[in-house]
Formats: structure tokens, sequence, C-alpha cells
DNA sequence: GAGGATATCTGACCTAGGTCAGGTAAATGA
DNA sequence: TCATTTACCTGACCTAGGTCAGATATCCTC
């Protein structure tokens, strides 16, 4: 190999990982169900009962699509009806024994991945590399979804922040002693609660909470260090300054903390203009406004 | 997805990859020929001149890698002739059209990687995690050679060793200023230097050096820290003492300094005892010995 | 030098996966 | 209302990949 050339250890990575890929694959094989049938399974399991989704979330010919579909119909395993307000569309779900099956091909694959994990003597500096690989592939997925403040995707992002204030302020961090503690009225039309997910794992959020008829506030915003570098505070905060917007918000504010220098700096490169202190959070060392112009 | 669960996150990764790698694959494609019959090519371009070394390499059948040999051949892309030693064998090159043919293949994985990598804003950062991947899906496939010390694995391993010495040492670290600044004399007899190996990359080195008739010191131990705990330290130290009773060696002996924490607790572990300074390394603040049961 | 082992080749056959050209029935729009 | 579009199905056909049972030539061992 040559030593220094990234290409080459991209490639043995590549290689690596197909070879883990393939006995992944063939794993599957045991339930004597061809690959195609199995992945069209797993896709209806996961809840994709249109057979034009199926097909391009597949990747498949309509022709194809069809069959895999029969076989499976004539195993008993899934169940198909026309849809009740299109009657060309069919509507598939999995039948009492395909969910068996299912849960199945879950097991499967989680007893795989369990294997692999446990070969690893640090599974979570294993996991965040998978993670950092996995978002740099599939940065092109990434999307921002409006989620209430206390669904579990949002419970996680502010656990991770939370997390990692502690370990970046001097003296550590508590929610509790933060001026504004619960996320409660981060709802439209008081606020609103955005998080940034590539392939249904959040990697970043922020939130906006109303002060006044033209005035809101952003609070929280954080980007998984899995995944920084991609842009994602970029669009988190585009996001959140359009959402204010329409709820006919003109001016935003923002507190942080000296320690979160790259954020400091982001303010400074988008637009934000360091005003004085506002508030008396503990934590808070820095004052921004933005005013928006719509 | 159930954001604690590793086996998700795992998957997550596999499906990530796995789209990027099908990718590859069918990029391979655009050359007219199918895939099967391009990965033998590679191979043969990768010096597999066996056909049976082939067959178990690609995992074919004895009929199929017969018939993509002779695709092959039909396309003048390789040449086979008998082998002198065994009339029964073949041996297999690639002829002039063949090395063309493969050096395409080569470009075209290679800016493939190259568009990933720069997909990526910390190209470094990625490598690394891409590299603690590999080496844990594939620490099966660990091996230790013996190398000459001025061989470029050696040479690569030895810079990374001094590199991570002057990141961890206090005062920083020049290998000039180290009583033993130089490797020539870890050749047999006199010594050894070992280097372990995944799928080609070296990831950890150490090198034996006789001090007398039965009397060696073990010096320069160093693990990547993409492979740290997957007991690299622990088969090149086993090693090397093997290497070392194969000279008759008896005792052994080595310096090391407080920084490398890790390093002294395993001597510790491993049956070394600690002894007085033998020598006036700067960078030496431990010393330890160990005798060997022949 | 006979008999068995080994390396490769050949032809027959199979499956999974995929394409394509219609066909049917429902929905849509002028 | 009627032509067009859409969603799905069907049958014919193809390729890549893979298995298997011999055939052939060479090698190794006694």
């Amino acid at each position: 190999m040559k030593l220094e050339d990234p290409a080459a250890r991209f490639r043995r990575f590549a290689r690596a990982v197909t070879s883990e890929v393939g006995a992944l694959n063939s794993s599957f094989l045991g339930r004597g169900r061809p690959l195609g049938a199995a992945r069209m399974l797993n896709a209806i399991g996961r809840g994709r009962s249109d057979l034009a989704d199926l097909r391009s979330y597949l990747g498949l010919d309509s022709g194809l699509a069809s069959r895999l579909l029969r076989e499976l119909e004539g195993e008993g395993l899934v169940a198909t009806r026309p849809d009740a307000a299109d009657g060309r569309r069919r509507v598939i779900r999995l039948t009492e024994a395909g969910c068996r099956e299912f849960d199945a091909y879950e097991r499967l694959s989680n007893s795989r991945a369990e294997v692999v994990l446990a070969r690893s003597p640090n599974a979570p500096a294993l996991l965040a590399a998978m993670d950092l690989v996995a978002n740099t592939l599939a940065s092109d997925r990434l999307c921002i979804d409006e989620v209430h403040p206390q669904s579990s995707e949002a419970l996680y992002c502010l656990r991770e922040y939370y997390a990692e204030l502690d370990r970046r302020f001097e003296g550590g961090f508590e929610v509790a002693r933060s001026r504004d503690p619960d996320s409660g009225d981060m709802v439209a039309p008081r606020g609103t609660f955005l998080v940034a997910m590539i392939d249904d794992l959040p990697l970043g959020c922020v939130g906006l909470k109303r002060t006044g008829e033209s005035c809101a506030e952003v609070k929280r915003l954080w980007v998984s260090g899995s995944a920084r570098g991609l842009g994602i505070a970029r669009e988190l905060m585009v996001s959140v300054e359009e959402a204010a917007l329409s709820f006919g918000v003109r001016k935003l504010v923002l507190d942080t903390n000296r320690a979160l220098e790259e954020a400091l700096a982001m303010y400074r490169a988008w637009g934000w203009r360091e005003i004085a202190r506002f508030n008396d959070d503990p934590y808070a060392d820095f004052f921004f406004e933005k005013m928006l112009a719509g």
C-alpha cells in the first residue's frame, strides 16, 4: 500500500467494509429467500406501504417490484388491497406471519451488528467513527424537520447538547441553573424547534422562542461532533430565520458562552451584531442580535 | 431510529456504506465488462499470478474462474502459460493492453475515492475514522512480518512513532537527541524489526537489538492510535520474544518514558521487572528487564 | 510404471436480478 | 364524455454469477 495515499486508505476501508456487508447480506439467505425479497419485506416492515414508494426506494423496475411483491404475497407474508382514495394504487401491509418474519430478519441483523461491535475494544469510539463516516457519505441526505421539543429526537439532541456544554464550560453546566431551563414553549406559534437529521440520526438542533410581537430568541444551537464541518449549523440557522420571518418576527437575539468559540465566529460571520447583556443567565458571556430582512 | 441503540447505529453505517460501495462497483461497469471479470483483472494486476490463489482470493468456483480467465484472455488482456515447475498449473500475467486496462480501473477507483474524501471538511479525521473501522472489522487478518528497518513500512512506523512521542513528551521529542538514533543494526542475527499489518497498512512495530551474547534490548514499540486495544502490542511483544529466543537471547531489557502510561502498565502486566537506569538516554525515565524461559 | 491425487478446463444447467413491450383498470382533464 | 395519463401487472427475454459432473493432463508415490 502506498502509505501516504488517501485514496489507497479509502479503498482499503471500502474493501474491509464490503466483505463485512457481504457477510451480512449472505446471512439473510439463511431464511431461504433471495435478497431482493428480503429487502422488500424489510422495507414494508419499516412502514413503506406504497408500492411506487417502495419501488423508488429499492431502485426496482416496476415489473420486478410487482413480481417480488407477489412472491411475498404467495408466502402469505404481506397483504395488499386497493387504496381507498385511488383505486389504481395498492396499499401493502405485513400479515401476522409477515411480522414474525420481519422480526426474525431484525434479530439477524442486530445480532450481526452486535458481533462486530463486540469485536471492538472500545465500542463508543467505533460507533463515533462509524457515525462520522456515515454522516460524510450521506451528507446530501441532510434534512431539517420541525419537531416537538418533547419528542425523542429533540430530547436526544438536548441531552447531547447539555453533556457537551458540561464538558466544555470551565465549571461544568447544569440545565437547572441556566436562566431558561424548559423548552416547553418552543412550539408554533410561540416558537419552534428544529432538528437536523441524516438517515434518521439527529445530528443538530436549534430552538426559537418568541419574546414579543416581532422579537424572538434563538436557543440551543447544537451540532454533533460527528457532523461538524458539513454546514449543518448554517442550515439550521437559515431554517430558523425563515421560521421566525413566517411568524412575523423581525429581530432575533441570542446569548452564548465564551467557551463556544466556533459558534462565536459563526454568529459574527453570519451577520449577527454584538449587543449588551440582556439577561442574567450565569452561563452567558456574549449577546448578539440580528435584524431580519423580510 | 432507536437513538441509543448501537446496533441501529451500526446498521445505519452499513446502509450508508453499502450504497457508496454499490456506486463504486457500478462505476466499474462503465468499461463494458462485468464486475467479476473486472475484479479478476484487478487481482491479476496486483500480482496474483497463480490461478488457484486467484480462485480462493476471489472466492470463485474453479469452473467460473476458468471461464472468467478465458474471457480476459479472449480480450487479449492476460496471457497464460504453463508453470515451468508444475505443468498442471498456469502462470497468469497482464499483457500490454491488460496493463493499460488495469491502470484505467485504478484511476477510476482512485477518482471515486477522491470524490468522497473531497466531500469531507476534514479529510484526515475521516481517514482516521475509516482506518479505525477497517482495523476493527479486519482485525482477524492481523499479521506480523519481519522487515528491514529501512523498508518503507518500517520507516512509516518510525515516522509515526516519533511524531507521537513528540506530541506526548512534555518537551517534545527529537530522534537525534535520543541515545540510539539509528535502527540500522536491527537485522538478523544482530536483531530484528517487526511490523504489524492489517490489509497491508502498517499499524505497529517493535525492534530488537542485541547488546551481548545472551542479552538484547527491545526498542521502538509503537501501535497506531487507530488500532489500540486490538492486542497488537501484545502480539508484537510475543513475536519479538520468540525472535530473541531463537537468537539464544535469555535476558531482554528496555527503557521508556513516564508519559507512556499504557506501555508502563503493559510491561508490568507482562512479566517485566523494573530495574535501575542502564543508559543516559534523556527521554528514558523507566527501565525494565525480563528473563526469557526457553 | 501403475494408480491415485491434483490443477485446470468444458458443457449442461440453474437462480437472481433486471429490462422491455404490451395489457388492464382507474383517474384526470379538456 | 372521451382521450390521455397513471399505476400496476404479465410474459418474454436477457445477463451475471454460480454449481456440478465429468474430461484431460500432469504430478507424486510406491
